[in-house]
DNA sequence: GTCAGAAATAGAACACGTTCTATAAACTTC
DNA sequence: GAAGTTTATAGAACGTGTTCTATTTCTGAC
């Protein structure tokens, strides 16, 4: 894994690119990654096959994303948007952090299961990544550290409670992580979340 | 990643190998992967290169062990069994769980970073792994829960103090792993342990 | 419109994990 | 101690992530 260049870096964050070709480009790269890895997991999404199937020549691939780890941690970033977006048009139900939490973990933890073969590649992709990534990384983690605040109350997060998002999120990462990995079942996945949520917020 | 042959299973396991040749055998590959993870990291741990450094054949390197990850998270035990020993012959001070918790996680973590390199290389290499691996993850996963749940009190664990235990794990991990990527600080590192553990156990 | 530089393309080339083949050495078992 | 079996060895070969090269296409400034 080598550094990435500065115009390389431009690229990845992907909302500023030049022209609607890029844009497009884009996403047809991401749209190629998501269907490979809905299809046969991390080891699908081969690079090849990615650019083959985005209609873009290997090179460009790495010129968009320098690494696969880049590439699917950057899906991963776009699949949770969505799942925000979601839940931002939901009322989420409950008279409490500990109920409203559980909804949310809940929710999406489901949503991830319906895909277990892209869940593994990203999952995978996350935990793996390296150094270089960090920034990819951060996003994520953003996401879901201000998903889990967000379900705690409407107001400002506390520092407590981004702490306590944080936790819930590295608990449920390594429980999905379990999931996929055959070491657990989704009933084992869901009780263990709503524990540590239990221990967290009641 | 194929799955493995039962006979290669049986090595892996360690310490039922028939000779002492074999026993000398699997050592010397241990200690070559930790030599040259410890230098460079995962990315050092060649195949070829620990091959070379244990002085056998690569064929026979992957007959010990069927993959890098299983070599690395393999590794991974046999560090934390000598750290677990080394903790069993230490009276950990503390009035509380809590305290006691604590004491234990911020010695084994600050001995993981005196190392780095090792460090990322067995993080990464457990994070990584895939179901092929079960076996030797839920070890490292067990030897992980009873060094905390040992910390919380003398007697048998009750349920609940487990799953504590396995909460701290996770978040234990991932702040090592952000440490490993260089996305957050030693300090970092401390201050959100010593919140999770509060939060879990005060 | 033309030209310079940037971006895209096709495909070769390289690195490292993993597998395979052929041969030799080391063990069982009689 | 000879035959047969398992284990080890050297090295080739293969797959996939990544990089490199040569060429073509696009884009923006004049």
């Amino acid at each position: 894994m080598s550094p990435s260049k500065s115009r390389t870096d431009a690229l990845m964050a992907g909302d500023e690119l030049s022209s609607a070709a890029q844009r497009e480009r884009r996403k047809r790269i991401v749209d190629a990654t998501i269907a490979l890895a809905s299809k046969g997991g991390f080891d699908a999404v081969q690079m090849r096959a990615v650019a083959d199937r985005a209609d873009v020549a290997l090179g460009t691939l790495y010129r968009y994303f320098p690494s696969k780890v880049h590439l699917l941690v950057s899906s991963l970033a776009v699949e949770l948007e969505r799942a925000q977006e979601k839940m931002d048009r939901t009322t989420v139900p409950g008279d409490s952090s500990y109920e409203r939490v559980l909804f949310v973990l809940g929710r999406i933890t489901r949503g991830l299961q319906r895909n277990p073969h892209l869940t593994e590649a990203m999952t995978r992709a996350f935990t793996f990544a390296d150094a270089s990534a960090g920034a990819e990384i951060d996003r994520v983690s953003l996401l879901m550290e201000s998903m889990f605040t967000k379900a705690m109350s409407d107001d400002a997060p506390t520092e407590e409670q981004k702490a306590i998002a944080r936790v819930i999120g590295d608990v449920w990462l390594s429980n999905l992580v379990a999931w996929v990995t055959r070491r657990a079942t989704a009933t084992d996945v869901a009780n263990r979340l709503e524990l540590t949520v239990r221990l967290l917020l009641k």
